[in-house]
This record gives C-alpha cells, structure tokens and sequence, in this order.
DNA sequence: TTGAAAGCGCTAACAG
DNA sequence: CTGTTAGCGCTTTCAA
C-alpha cells in the first residue's frame, strides 16, 4: 500500500527488534532525533519528545547496545574470573563485584574458571572479544598470556582476594601468609605442639600456597614437626575420612587440625563426629574464610574473616574509576582477624 | 615515512585496541582476507592464513564481538536473573546455568534482583539493551511488563526453579507445592500433630508461597492448627530467637519445624543449640533445598533435594537450542525427594 | 531544534 | 583464492 518515503531501506519489522529506525519513521521524526530525545532529551523540544516516547512505548523499543557500543567505542561490561560459582566464598565475592557494577550502571559477565590461574587467557580473551572492557581475576594471575594480552589491548587487569607485595598487577585483598601465622600462632599459644594443616587444590593456587608455607615456616621456627595433607574436594569418591581417622587417632595423632578453607573444616568437623572425636576437647579446628555458615556449625567455628564482598565491591570500582575518569588501579591490603569460637580449645592432656 | 596506500582512513594504532584493519594492514592483506583466516580457515591459502596467524600473535588481536554481533545479529549472550548471588541456591543454579552456556560457546550476564519478582523487566531490558539475546528467571515471572517487553522484542524467557502447571511462560522446575506435601506427611505419619513452618520473603515469592499453601492445606486436612511464622532473613539485627523461643518451649510448642529454606533451618538449629532443646529428641527440624551443608551439620538435616544445577542447565540448553534451532520452549517438570536423615525424629512422648 | 550523513568493526555478497 | 564494498544500529558532527 504505502511507498517508501525516503531513500530508506527496510519497510517494516517483520520479526526482528524494532531499531532505531523503526521507531523514526513509527514517530515521524529522524533517526537523530530519536537518538537526542533518548540520550538528552532536554535538547529535544516538547513535542518531538513526546511523540518518541509514545513510539518507545508503543513498538517496546529498546536501545541496541551493540550498535551504540560500536559507535561509542564503550560497552560498560566488566567480566569477572573465578574459580567456581557455586561455592560461597566465591559467590559471595561475586556479589560484591555486581553490586558495584549496578550501582555503577554496569552488567557483568561472571565465568568459573576452575583452581588453575595459569590458564586464565582463553576465558579473559573470550570476555573481551565479548565486549569487556575490565577484567577482575579471582586470585594471583598466573598466566603470562593473560598479561601479553592485557599489554596488547589495554584494558584494566586486576587481582582481587590475594595481596601479593610488589605484584606486577593492581590487586586487592589479604596476605594470606601473615594471616595464616596469626593462626598458627595462636594454637601454639593454647599450647598446641602436633598441628596439622589440611589442604585442597594446593596446585597453582597462591592462597593455598601462602598458607602452606606460612604453616611450614612457624613450625619450623619453632622446631615442630609438619603435618600435611592434600584433599581432594573435587571428587566426591576420593574418601578423605582415612587419611584423617589416621590423623585424628592413630599413634602420631595431633591435637589441632588448620583447614585450609571453611569447606573443608565442615568435612572434618563430620568426621570428627562420625568417629566419635570431640572438638575441641579431643582436636582443635581450625577455617579459613568465615563463611556464613561457620558460626552455625557445633561447635562454632575459629576462622579467619575475610572481606570478601567488600574486595569484589573494590576491585570493582577500581576498574570502572579508570574506565570513567583514568585513574590508575592501585592495590590496596586488607586486614583479617582471627573470629576465635568454640571449635579451638587447649590441647588435651596426654 | 609510509604514506597511507589504499583509499583507507586509519593510519596507525594509537591508542585502542587493535582492529581487523590494523590486522589487514600488518599481514599486508585485505580484511576480507582476515575475515576468513579467522572463521573459515579452509577457505584460504596457507600462505595468507599463516601471515594473519602471525600478525594475530604479535599485534595480540581479538575479535571485536560488538562489530561482529552487530553485522551478524548474534551476540551468544544470555542473561540470568537471580534473588542474590552470595546464596548458595542460587549460586549452584547459576553455576548449572553457565555450564550449559561454556559448553555452546555462549557467555552469561549475572544480574541479582532481590526478592520480588514484580520488578524484573527493568533488569531484562537492561540485559536485552546489552545484547542478551535470551533471558533465564529463577522463580515465577510475576512482571506483566516483562512478558510485553518479550512480546516486542521476541526474545526467548524462561522461567526456572518453580514449576507450574499451565503456566503461561515456558518453565523448568520443581513443584514446590506436592514436595512440601510430601514433607508434612512424613512428620504426620512419625506422629507429629503441632507442627510449625518457618517461612522468609513470603511476599511476591512464589516458592514459599506455595510451600505455605501446602502446610496449609495438609494440616486443614487433618483438621491440625497452624503455626506460621515469618522470618526475616535480610536484617540480620532482627534477631528472631524470641519467636522461636515461643515456638519451642512455650505452652504451645511445636514437635516439629518446617523450615522453608536450608538457610532458616541452620538458624533453627543454632537457636535450639543455644536454649539447649534436643534435636530431633524434643523437636524434629526440616530444610528444604538440600544445600551442601545439610549433611554437614548436626545432627544432619532432612531436607528435600532439588537438582537446582540440573534445572539451571536444562534452563540454558533450551535457551541455546531455541536460537540455534529454533526449537520451542518447552515447560519440564523435575521430581524431588525427601532426604530423612537425623533431624527427624518422632514426637517426644508428652 | 532538526535532519542528513559519516563511520565505529565486522561479515558476506559479489567481482575478479 | 582474494579484494571491494554495503550495511548491521547507533551517535555525532555539520548544515540548515
């Protein structure tokens, strides 16, 4: 029936979203007008405005990112690498890094990644081919790919949760070494002399890794023997209850167990319960992380706080700070505290 | 020195991010040439491939997916909304969610919206502004808004966890209701008659709502007073041991507590801890979601298991074949099944 | 205050 | 097999 008016291509909306386009020639007014009337709508007179924005209504209009982005040359997608998501310490981090987001104005991509930092490029290259403009990394970045690439495209790197003096890269969170000998320290105090030290995942995981060698280096120091053990939490099959039974009642038994992460203090604690152990008047136990759940466990749980959602909200405001206005990422320390509960005791009197 | 060959406009890479012209230019080829190297390989000399191979490597080139998603109407992005991230639910859901998504080669936004689900268009369009191309709900979609949004833009919803019958958007889940049923009869045949359920965020949910619903419904059955109490889980000042105090040592206690969610049944236990009321001795708990903990706490909590990572894939992969595809949503019911373990016992003899 | 038109990075005809 | 070019949806000069 009608012609087309202009020298305009596309006749109607067939099936697609309505663009920019439809909604000009539904409001009768210009491609441009419709873009002032959405972006500064005070530069608009009255009339036109109203009539875009009864189009906008209309036709369900909303703005294609993907063309703005490419024109503006700006996506405001930061993307967020962590180790997994469903595990509360880090879905909790996640949380703070998407509320900085929102309030921001931002959307986030969020990718598990699994416990190996040295493979991060493939993820972050997907990110930023994807539109990402930042990228936050759950831990020490240990992959020279991901720096070649950050050098090569410029875009803002940080490392959040681990603190590292001198790293390379802006990061923001604990020294998980320091906080560790605050621990060790403190079993040691209660007069603890067997400690042992339950890990997970310890291969390329720096926060693992710190604790462990603080761990070692206390009792040395002191001259007290090690205890070490590596868990597997990611087989279910891998029953961890022997090693620990051997641990917890054989002749070299100890009398304070450190669990590397909260996670793992809760499978303990199960076993301990299990074989009949009591905590703390048999075995000490020690978290790491304060999770929620670690004050509702029996005993209540020692661990260590850590501001998790608070680095994820820093780390995050960092990147947009430098996104929007260039200031440069710096990082930043922060402190922990020992939370001492009822799962930590002296040790029993042999 | 080099005077710019072809009629092109760009001269060198000051600043941004390499492109594909900066790419063409390196490897001295076309970017018609670059295109192909880079998606059909196969369809170009070996020669020019490993020339672009090479420029690629040295100028650490990606794709630009705002160019490619604008000329190819595809951006494989697709949106999660979420109560909250920092939850363990809800995190294992997102985590099933963007195991379906890796595996198709898409990435997800993570958006977390609170509680009411009257509010979600605003974040849908948020998400569908920035290229998502399909969008997951967790729970009811109780927004008209967002069903006109998704009639004008045509993008592919789905709502995920609950399922109910005939519901007007496709929806993977389960059914919330018939699994509470199930749940109160067993406390009924242990021989419990005053039971209690603990609820939080009952408005606009449509998950507590429903268990609600069936506690009511059994309980009117057998002709049994109610006891609902409404917890408040988001302050964490609004202390509710008072209520629940009543509810476990007063005139009127209870033998049994239905707790609505994993999260309010450690609370319940933690309480009962403290004012040293034996479970399941003097009062049987129960969960509902069968979090990771569930098994850890003691005594261990019965609760019902949702296959919440299961759901979330089903959700996502459906989402993925309606756009590979074109396959119609379609609604999926998952069963559930109570898991008795020590928190239920039955009814102290009076 | 409004419109016309260029161009952001990329892919897919179409030519050669 | 390779290059030229149009155009995806949008913002932003530049003119009117």
């Amino acid at each position: 029936m009608d012609k087309p008016r202009k020298t305009q291509k596309k006749e109607t909306v067939p099936n697609g979203r309505p663009t920019i386009l439809d909604l000009a020639r539904h409001a009768g007014v210009s491609i441009a007008t419709v873009s002032r009337a959405l972006n500064t709508p005070d530069v608009v007179s009255d009339d036109m405005r109203r009539k875009v924005e009864a189009s906008v209504a209309e036709l369900g209009y909303v703005t294609s990112s993907v063309g703005k982005a490419l024109r503006k040359q700006r996506t405001r997608v930061i993307g967020t690498l962590l180790p997994q998501l469903d595990n509360p310490l880090f879905s909790v981090f996640a949380a703070g890094v998407h509320s900085a987001l929102s309030e921001a104005g931002y959307v986030g991509f969020i990718q598990p990644v699994g416990w190996d930092n040295r493979q991060l490029s493939k993820h972050a290259r997907t990110m930023i081919a994807n539109g990402a403009e930042g990228i936050i990394v759950f831990g020490r970045i240990d992959d020279p790919d991901l720096f070649r690439l950050q050098k090569a495209q410029k875009f803002p790197l940080i490392s959040a949760y681990s603190y590292h003096e001198g790293s390379d890269v802006p990061c923001v969170g604990i020294d998980n070494y320091s906080a560790t000998k605050l621990l060790v320290n403190l079993l040691l105090q209660l007069g603890h002399k067997r400690i042992a030290m339950l890990s997970a995942n310890m291969i390329a995981n720096d926060r693992q890794q710190s604790r462990i060698d603080a761990y070692r280096d206390v009792m040395a120091e002191h001259g007290l023997p090690v205890f070490l053990e590596d868990i597997d939490l990611s087989s279910p099959e891998a029953d961890p209850s022997p090693r620990l039974e051997k641990l917890l009642k054989g002749e070299n038994r100890v009398s304070a167990i450190l669990c590397n992460r909260d996670v793992l203090a809760y499978r303990t604690l199960s076993v301990c319960m299990k074989l009949g152990i009591r905590v703390p008047e048999d075995v000490s136990l020690t978290g790491f992380d304060e999770l929620e759940y670690a004050s509702l466990l029996y005993p209540p749980l020692t661990t260590v706080a850590v501001p998790a959602a608070e680095i994820g909200r820093n780390a995050a405001r960092q990147v947009i700070s430098y996104l929007e206005e260039g200031r440069p990422l710096s990082s930043y320390r922060y402190d922990t505290h020992v939370i001492l509960r009822q799962s930590v005791g002296a040790p029993p009197a042999t």
